[in-house]
DNA sequence: CGTCCTCTTGATTCCCTTCAATATGAGTGG
DNA sequence: CCACTCATATTGAAGGGAATCAAGAGGACG
C-alpha cells in the first residue's frame, strides 16, 4: 500500500513528482500507537502536525462530569490542524481507536513545505476546509436531526469518506472499528438508545453493523432517512488554479 | 471607532505599522447589509473573504424539513474562512443579524497579503484555529451538556468574546441582538424550552436577558452552571515567533 | 473456561417537544 | 399621536422520545 496521506492530497490538487517526494520524506518515519493511546491530550502544548497513515483515531473531549464527546474521526490520510503549533495548549485530545501508524511533521518543516509547494498548500487548505464543513454538519446533526437521522447521517458520512480513500471492500462493506460506546459518544446519545436505533435501521433493511463491519444494504433508503447531502464533503472542487 | 478587524488581529499577533496599513486598505470599502440579508447562501460559489467590521452575523444551515441550525456567530472583527475560495460551493449560508458593515477581500489579494505579511498570516491562522475550537465546544455542548448548561455556556462564550473586543458597557452589560428563536436554533432546542431555561437562569440570579441586553449578575455562578472553561477561546497564546 | 468487554433488551422516569393561547413590543401608516 | 399589525416573548397542559436503571447474552482473549 502507498502513502494514504499523499493519495488523499493528490485527490484534492494534482501534486508534482517533487511535491510527492517532499511529502514522502516528511512522513517517512511514522510512529506506531496502540489502541486507546492518546496522541496528545487536552491541556498539552501542541507539538508537530499529526498525519494518520494507517488506522483510525478520534478527537474527543472529556467533560467535568466524566462524560465524553467525540468531535471527529480521523481516517487513514487525515491530519490534524496545520497551524496548531500557534496555540499555547490543546483544547481537546486525540486518541488512536485502532493500532495506528502516525507520522509527525515538525511545525517549522511544515511551514517550509507549505511555503515552497503551492500544490501541497492548496491540498492541505482544502482538507482543512472539509474538516470544518464536517464539524458544521455534526453541529447540525446534533441540533436539528432526530436520533435516527443522526445515526444514518454519520454512517453515510463515514461510508463516503471511506469510499473516497478506497476503504470499501469488494462486497461493498466497510470495516468500522467503532464500538457502540464510541458512536454514542459522537452522536450525543446513550449506548442503549444507539443500540435501539441501529436495530431499527437493521430491521428496516437500510443498513447493518455486524462484528465491526458496516454494510449499507439500501443506500437510497439510508440517504433518504438521513437527509444526507454530501455537499459538505466537497468532492466537487473548484477547477481554478 | 477604529477598525475592529485590525484590533482583533492585533490582539493575536503584534502587527507592524505597515501591516496595519495593508489591512486598513484591504477593508477600506465595506458594504452595508441590512438585517436578515444573506451575505452568501448555501450552494453559492464562494467569493471574497468576508470581514465583519460592525454588527453581528451568523452562519446557518436550513434542513430539508425546514428547520434551521445556527452554526456560529460572527461579531465585529470576525471573518469567514480564509481559503474559502478553494471550494466549489458553500455548504452553509451567512446572514446579517443586525445592520452590518462588511468588508470583502478578494481572494487573490488575500493570498498576496498573507504571503507578504507574516504577522497578519499568523493572526489570521490563530483566528481560524479559535473558530474551530469554538465549533468543537458547540459540538460538545450539543452532545453532552444539559439544556441549562448549554444556554449558560453559550452566554459565557458570547460574553467573553464580546469582552475581548470591548463590547461590554460600563455597567457590565452586553447588547445582544439575538432573538430567542435564533438562540434556540443555535442551541438545538425549541423557543419554548429556551424561554423556560432563561427564566430559570433569571430566577436563580445568575443572569438576565432583557430587551436585547445580557447582564451576567453572578459570573461565578453562571460559569459553574455552564461548566465553562474558556481555554478553547485561546486567549493565552504561545509566546513564540 | 473463566473474565471482561461489548452488545442487547425490558421497565420506568423525566426532560423536552408539541400544541395552544395570551402578552408584550416594535414598526407603520393614517 | 394613536390604531393596527406582525414579530417576539411568555406561560400552561399533554404527549413522546430518550435517559436511566437493571439484567442477561454474546464474543474475545489469556
Amino acid at each position: 500500500m502507498g502513502n494514504r496521506f499523499i493519495d488523499k492530497l493528490h485527490g484534492f490538487s494534482p501534486l508534482s513528482p517533487d511535491e510527492v517526494k517532499v511529502l514522502a520524506k516528511a512522513t517517512a518515519n511514522p510512529r506506531k500507537f496502540a489502541r486507546r493511546i492518546d496522541l496528545i491530550r487536552e491541556g498539552d502544548r501542541p507539538g508537530p502536525v499529526f498525519v494518520v497513515l494507517e488506522g483510525w483515531a478520534c478527537r474527543y473531549k472529556i467533560l467535568p462530569n466524566g462524560t465524553r464527546q467525540v468531535l471527529a474521526y480521523l481516517m487513514p490520510g487525515d491530519s490534524c490542524d496545520l497551524h496548531i503549533g500557534l496555540l499555547a495548549e490543546m483544547d481537546h485530545s486525540i486518541q488512536a481507536i485502532t493500532p495506528a501508524l502516525v507520522a509527525t511533521v515538525d511545525r517549522v518543516e511544515m511551514d517550509i513545505i507549505l511555503d515552497s509547494n503551492r500544490g501541497i498548500a492548496k491540498a492541505m487548505y482544502l482538507s482543512q476546509l472539509i474538516d470544518e464543513g464536517t464539524m458544521r454538519a455534526w453541529i447540525t446533526s446534533m441540533g436539528r436531526r432526530s436520533s435516527l437521522e443522526r445515526v444514518s447521517h454519520l454512517m453515510c458520512e463515514l461510508y463516503m469518506r471511506a469510499r473516497n480513500i478506497g476503504l470499501i471492500d469488494a462486497l461493498d462493506r466497510l470495516a468500522l472499528p467503532l464500538s457502540q460506546a464510541l458512536l454514542a459518544d459522537s452522536l450525543g446519545m446513550t449506548t442503549v438508545h444507539l443500540n435501539r436505533v441501529l436495530k431499527v435501521l437493521r430491521e428496516s433493511g437500510a443498513m447493518t453493523i455486524e462484528r465491526g463491519v458496516l454494510h449499507i444494504e439500501d443506500p437510497e433508503k439510508l440517504i433518504r432517512m438521513a437527509g444526507f447531502d454530501e455537499n459538505y464533503l466537497h468532492r466537487r472542487l473548484r477547477q481554478v488554479a
